[in-house]
DNA sequence: TTTTTTTACGCAATCGTTCCCGGTAACCGG
DNA sequence: CCGGTTACCGGGAACGATTGCGTAAAAAAA
């Protein structure tokens, strides 16, 4: 299974020079004559010659590679992330070593692990619903590896972060159903401990005192891996239907949360938004085709993904250490269709 | 920007031993004493000590990393293929690197550069639907690059390829519209040249014609970016129902053609089934949410990754040449909702 | 005790590049 | 003609690991 072979010192043995100077006529030396450049250029635009990218990683001891840890590659908010890393990564040579937690903290530390041995300069992640001890991830970063979070992110640990506002999107979401008829609006969280769920509930809390609505703790619920199993959002959604006061609203704070919600209100022959209204932060591509159309809080995932990179690749090429980071919060979508809207100005699609 | 720097002459100087002895104790190679073993691995298991993978590529000449190339990331089969590949690799310690063509020709090319300079071990693709020419791949592949392809095939190179029998998925589609009284049936499909456009054309052609059912060409479109672009989706949807004989049903023959498709019909207020049926090709998570439930095929898109990489890196860790490739053809699922039912059968969700 | 065989380790080359030192010309001013 | 630049180029040591070969000391055999 050999591969090519064609080396800086194949053409320094055909050229009959040193394998110094080959290296520097093709990095454009100025301590080398223009006709040796153009004899060197020329010969290895012929042979097709380009550089070992992994001799050159030993030697300046960085790969060029970012490693990203997201829950899962199969979810739109995340691929659509990736979309935005990759693109960015590509632009500035590196490339991008994906894994996946599926919201699983050993799958987290194993995949950490594996990826810091596997030499990266630095480390995009996302941290996985069932994560509530970050002790990896602050050594990782005390020791100097460069690391930016987003979406799921850790107040914990000092670096640069990407979100949207989460507080915000929850609120706005929230006073739109209420200002629309619900009084009741329950809410569906992923894991209590994530940062995302912390934020979304106060905005979502906000709302509710700002119109004199009291918090139901009963009305909150939280769903330890984020949606992942089916199984979990089911329980959740029954227990609030089969409650003493049913909710006529129901705000779910998760992608995976929010189709999975409104799959286990179909299941249950609910009538949404007839019987309970829905809305909820999502990055489906098909929310719109959705049966009753989906009212959503869509997250720039794509933009985060390309801020990250960014804020990351900086990182790794700044010259002296970096003290003072920065968190970047962007603004969410709200798009309201009907799964949100009151029963007397609903209309048929 | 330092990270670690813990090497095998860290643990050689330590310890007064050479680098080989050190080396050789890790490896647990016969000629190091029993005593001189523990004492390595107890004091590398102590400070920590992973070998440089990237030292070790440059000695094995490989770089332990697979490419992979598709047309776009955020795109439910291709992120579920994904996630196949990349467990499949992580499970044998390959890294993957993603890059995304985007449909376009030229893209994919400078992305196969880029990749092969990377010095990767092999290569997964699912071609670009503008692809026409495959003499980069070709060449790639007779210079001895292992390569398997998915999904969108190259039938001009001989290797190993992993698809799904596109042709019953489309014949068993049709023909299931064809006995559910549809008469006028239209496909809407990818790029002329692509792989899975021949088959499955083929295999809805067969099914009209086992039914006595003269194919109309002006009922099959093409897309040339494979629905990318909503526009080209609208433009060949306008043309089948402005048409002479409006078609009673659309058979769409990609991912982004079915959602495509299902999104003009409702832009343009046609009811689904009622006026025109619907089934394609998808592997969207929220089909059956979708207004009307969604008809699918589906591909087994996770284990084909699984499979792509498996083959693989058979291909890569094999000792000889390898002369005999095979091409594995899984089942299409076939799943049958409203959208595709007809009308005198069709029950409201 | 001497010779042979093991045992256990070190030396140095290698993978492909870069880069620090030199070194050798040619050239120039005085 | 000589010292000093300048322009060009080569040698060789890294980077971190593996590995063939050589060899000292210890153990076994004679």
């Amino acid at each position: 299974m050999k591969f090519e072979a064609v080396t800086i010192k194949d053409i320094a043995k055909a050229l009959g020079l040193s394998t110094s100077t080959v290296s520097r006529a093709l990095r454009d030396s100025y301590e080398i004559s223009p006709e040796t450049k153009k004899l060197v250029l020329e010969y290895a635009e012929k042979i097709n010659y380009h550089p070992n990218p992994i001799a050159l990683s030993l030697k300046e001891r960085r790969s060029r590679s970012i490693g990203v840890i997201v829950s899962e590659i199969a979810n739109s908010f995340f691929s659509q992330a990736i979309d935005g890393i990759e693109s960015i990564a590509y632009k500035n040579g590196y490339n991008v070593i994906i894994s996946q937690s599926r919201e699983s903290f050993d799958r987290e530390a194993i995949h950490l692990q594996y990826l810091t041995s596997r030499s990266i300069d630095g480390l995009i992640v996302s941290v996985a619903a069932e994560t509530k001890d970050f002790s990896h991830f602050k050594e990782l970063h005390e020791r100097g590896m460069p690391i930016v979070f987003f979406d799921r992110i850790i107040n914990e640990i000092n670096t640069h972060k990407v979100i949207v506002d989460n507080y915000l999107g929850a609120y706005d979401a929230t006073r739109y159903l209420i200002e629309n008829g619900f009084k009741h609006i329950a809410a569906i969280a992923n894991n209590e401990i994530l940062s995302i769920t912390r934020d979304r509930l106060a905005g979502y809390k906000a709302a509710l005192a700002d119109h004199n609505i009291k918090t139901d703790d009963s009305f909150i619920k939280y769903c330890e891996h984020g949606g992942l199993r089916l199984e979990e959002v089911e329980q959740v959604v029954t227990e609030l239907v089969d409650g003493e006061i049913k909710p006529d609203a129901i705000l779910a704070l998760g992608d995976k949360l929010t189709t999975g919600t409104l799959r286990i209100l179909k299941a249950k022959k609910f009538n949404v938004p007839g019987d309970i209204g829905l809305i909820g932060f999502s990055n489906s591509e098909t929310s719109e085709l959705i049966e009753p159309p989906l009212s959503i809080i869509k997250q720039p995932a794509f933009e985060m993904g390309e801020i990250a990179t960014d804020l990351l690749i900086q990182l790794i090429e700044s010259k002296r250490p970096v003290t003072s980071f920065e968190t970047k919060k962007l603004a969410p979508q709200i798009i309201i269709r009907e799964s949100a809207k009151n029963k007397k100005n609903y209309v048929e699609f």
